[in-house]
DNA sequence: TTTGTAGTTCCAAATAATGAAACTGAGTTT
DNA sequence: AAACTCAGTTTCATTATTTGGAACTACAAA
């Protein structure tokens, strides 16, 4: 992808290892990338002896680091939108009974930062963090929507469009169509267009100045709602966006910071 | 710390911008760290353009960035211990009712790798990631003591031995003493060592090979129960331990895993 | 023993990182 | 308005690091 020195070499054999959905040998990656042997191999022992790879010697595999796990802990807690959002997932939640999500844009797919499901107690890593397409689904459509034109651009022609569902929307055309109406109308919906029989409505998160910072949605499943049902939660989604959005931006220099961190650690 | 050439390097740079707990200006981090201005600038431009920083232009800042937390997201999926131990953490937080934690061993300082909590809801990232002293705390005396010898001197040293209680193991000396308890023993206690009121067992996970992947604890608190009464649970942890040792250890080739991940994402 | 496969090391050539110094530009003081 | 800060950005000759073909090792299979 980007070629941005060592550091970008090294990035993309991070993302690499992170691709296979596994722990993978010195040769699957070797294959698998165009560095050289030798290369390659360097590359992972550095990784792996900073901590950003892990090496299993019993198996010779390699995998993500648990610095990643580290750092991605301070990214959440750092970002100026999860820790805010927190309090008012568990609210949007609590009122609708339904799955909340907030998202954010990363490299034009969806990052999932953080969940709120209906059914069972929440899943850490194995959710937050998951990423996803932004073209077929609720809080990508919110996000892509109120970017600025060249980003919109960019945006709208990296995606896959793959068919996921009859109802998915499969061309650059008919997605920049339904951004129009998304921006004027002021959220997105999602009719069973990423997976049958999943429906969802999003409103982007935006600063006063119009900065997109992310998503929120509220889904729900044909089996038991139709859209008309989940459209009347659109007003209360859209206060609690706009409430996020207001407290983002009123952290503009937060010096102390309420830390999300803060709670009690008590663990031993 | 170390410093493998450019990557190590860049490394340090992603440590101290999370190290601020919050969001930092570029003259802050030039003033804590020994690069010359143009080149701490480069790497910031440069991890910023990888996504693993991100800038803020509103306020001027950086914090981690999201690519961090997809990255660690698959740290946590593909982990040979995270996914593994999950189900059994649900079940020992069930049988108990208190707070299960779930580390591993990360540059020799307990990194939570997942928890169970027993009052509230999970807390997504403001727990897993978190990460704290081994020197004074159940799981990381538990890891420490299955360390062979070479890296558990090396451990021992790097301990800062900060009296939090009076009751924490303040010299390198107290440490050794009870980690070979603990070895012989085949558990870890921590009784208000680490903060007034908090005590907890904790068991080692070992593959059969006698290597050390982490470490499980059940914390409870003074208020509610004297030490005999958490140490009924020791014989159940440990079962639970050596459980999740042989699972992890049997998934030598999953060729096919059946991915923590591939639960529904249900997420538009 | 030979052949093959997977991983590791070497070192001269190619490339990228370095950092002092100069520059910019928005805001402030004289 | 000119001079001055201060925070951030760019330049470029020098320096240090990365590079990768090829040779090597270790082990397993034929």
């Amino acid at each position: 992808m980007a070629g941005d020195g060592t550091i970008g070499k090294a990035c993309d054999v991070l993302d690499q290892v992170a691709a296979f959905a596994r722990p993978v040998r010195f040769a699957e990656l070797l294959e698998s990338s165009n560095f050289p042997k030798a290369t390659l191999y360097r590359f992972l022992q550095t990784l792996t002896n900073q901590g950003m790879l892990s090496y299993d010697p019993d198996r010779q595999t390699y995998t993500p680091g648990l610095r990643l796990v580290r750092l991605a802990h301070a990214a959440w807690t750092q970002s100026s939108l999860a820790p805010i959002a927190r309090p008012f997932l568990d609210a949007l939640s609590r009122e609708t009974g339904e799955t909340v999500h907030l998202a954010q844009l990363d490299s034009n797919q969806v990052l999932y930062v953080d969940k709120r499901n209906a059914a069972q107690p929440i899943e850490m890593y194995s959710q937050a963090g998951k990423v996803g397409p932004a073209y077929c689904t609720g809080v990508g459509k919110a996000m892509m929507a109120f970017l600025d034109e060249a980003a919109l651009d960019r945006a709208v022609s990296q995606q896959s469009y793959h068919r996921f569902t009859d109802k998915t929307l499969t061309s650059e055309a008919a997605l920049r169509a339904d951004l129009h109406l998304i921006r004027s109308r002021g959220y997105a919906v999602d009719d069973e267009e990423h997976e049958p029989g999943i429906i969802c409505i999003a409103c982007p998160i935006l600063t006063s100045g119009g900065r997109m910072l992310g998503a929120i949605s509220v889904t729900g499943s044909t089996e038991r709602m139709n859209f008309d049902q989940l459209e009347t939660w659109v007003p209360r989604v859209r206060r609690v966006a706009e409430q996020i959005g207001a407290e983002a931006q009123a952290w503009r220099f937060p010096e102390t910071r309420p830390s999300a961190d803060t709670d009690r650690m008590q663990a031993t």
